[in-house]
DNA sequence: CGTAGATTTGAATGTGGTCAATCCGAGTGG
DNA sequence: CCACTCGGATTGACCACATTCAAATCTACG
């Protein structure tokens, strides 16, 4: 764990500018800059390490910046009265956080890393400012948004499944496109959230999580061991 | 039915403007345009009778207007693959369809009337012209597809709910809130769609949902005939 | 009045939840 | 190096809730 935060840091080193930065493929900034490191430079203003547990915002906090994730991975919940957590999402690198904070100048649900990550911090008003100024930028923000809108809306019929098996096979699925890294491109995926998250983001007992992982493997799906997820039959999967 | 019709053609007759719309309260375009109703008029073109089962647009349809709710209820859906539907939403006057469809200038959903119903239309290409020359309508809009990701994402809470009580409490909650009228206030309700549409929403089975009307009739939550709901008991429905 | 579709109800089944014990791996300290 | 601890993960047994299939009603509407 210690040297893994080193080599965090040492990808990061302060003052680098966007342009080496190894999620800038993937990076939601960089789209919304039309890949314009200049421009890049102007919204992003700096960036950050966070250590596992810590939470980059809470529910009610006022909007002051938008988070883009560059390394690590980001669980997004609600947390309900008493102390019942919902968990919302998974984000990895380059996926952006925060949009749903616009509306209301408050953040409706807390951002929380489950592993040490690096995130990069666009202050709102620096953007709005900038989107003023760029009328190309606030076309991509506005799609933006509403693509976001899109993926919610796929995420729900995830969860309006009615069987177990479908809704783990789906999110599998979904987490392996998003990792961009070659290595998940082959199935191999590190899952950085426990089956206690991932349970109860889908609606799941983690003990079902931990039963479905099992029963995939021994199904020739996949191979588990702990958190380590080599996903092997797609078409299987896809079929859920 | 026929009656029906005819009361929601005669709510607008051709011409009238939004000044006089019975749904303006809770329009959500006339909070776009800061219930400006000359700017209204600008990007509002056309108001449109759709019978039961028309379809606004279709997955795959390229975006040409936004549209919102005056009178009746639309339903919003993914098909999937074969035949297989998932129920994303309710809409009722005053929501607005379609901005999901921005990011890709195409619906990634369909949607359809569940009953006679009114639609405004609003060419998208027009709002955006209307948004560059009107900057507080553009960061109206903005606020607008912020907060629509929030209402999402408390959708997604509702089934992340493990018991399908909880599910339809909050559901039942949720629907008496956005009708804006005032005997729905006072939690008579009338649901537009089926016991079939409600359960896939949900991701329950329709009798299922059945059995919980009765079941919540019987316990004295609610009383329930047919599609005709009134909700009694506000604070226990809320503890689920 | 009769039909088609929606809704309710019943009985049997099974999937996933709960509770509890055990196991495993990483980190800690002797 | 080993024993210890703690949190996460796995596994088993049992049970409850929701699904499924089927039949019976009910309702709207021709």
């Amino acid at each position: 764990m210690k040297e893994k935060t080193a080599a965090i840091t040492n990808l990061t080193p302060p003052g680098t500018s966007c342009s080496g930065c190894p999620a800038f493929k993937a990076c939601v900034a960089a789209r919304l800059c039309g890949h314009d490191t200049a421009l890049l430079g102007r919204v992003v203003t700096r960036r950050r390490l966070r250590r596992k547990g810590e939470m980059l915002y809470c529910v009610g906090d006022p909007l002051r910046t938008l988070h883009v994730v560059q390394a690590g991975s980001i669980r997004t919940g609600m947390s309900t009265c008493e102390g019942d957590v919902q968990v919302l999402g998974f984000h990895v690198p380059g996926d952006i956080l925060g949009i749903d904070a616009i509306g209301e100048n408050s953040h409706p649900s807390d951002a929380t890393a489950i592993e040490a990550s690096v995130v990069c911090e666009l202050p709102y008003p620096l953007l709005e400012k900038q989107m003023r100024a760029t009328p190309p930028l606030q076309r991509e923000f506005l799609r933006l948004l509403s693509g976001e809108i899109a993926r919610e809306k796929e995420l729900m019929c995830v969860l309006g499944q009615r069987n177990a098996d479908s809704r783990l096979a789906t999110c599998l699925l979904n987490l392996s496109e998003r990792y961009g890294r070659a290595d998940t491109r082959a199935g191999r995926l590190t899952l950085a959230m426990s089956r206690q998250d991932l349970g109860n983001h889908l609606g799941l007992a983690m003990e079902t999580i931990s039963r479905l992982f099992t029963r995939f493997q021994e199904e020739g799906l996949l191979s588990v061991a702990g958190r380590r997820v080599q996903l092997l039959d797609y078409p299987r999967l896809r079929a859920l």
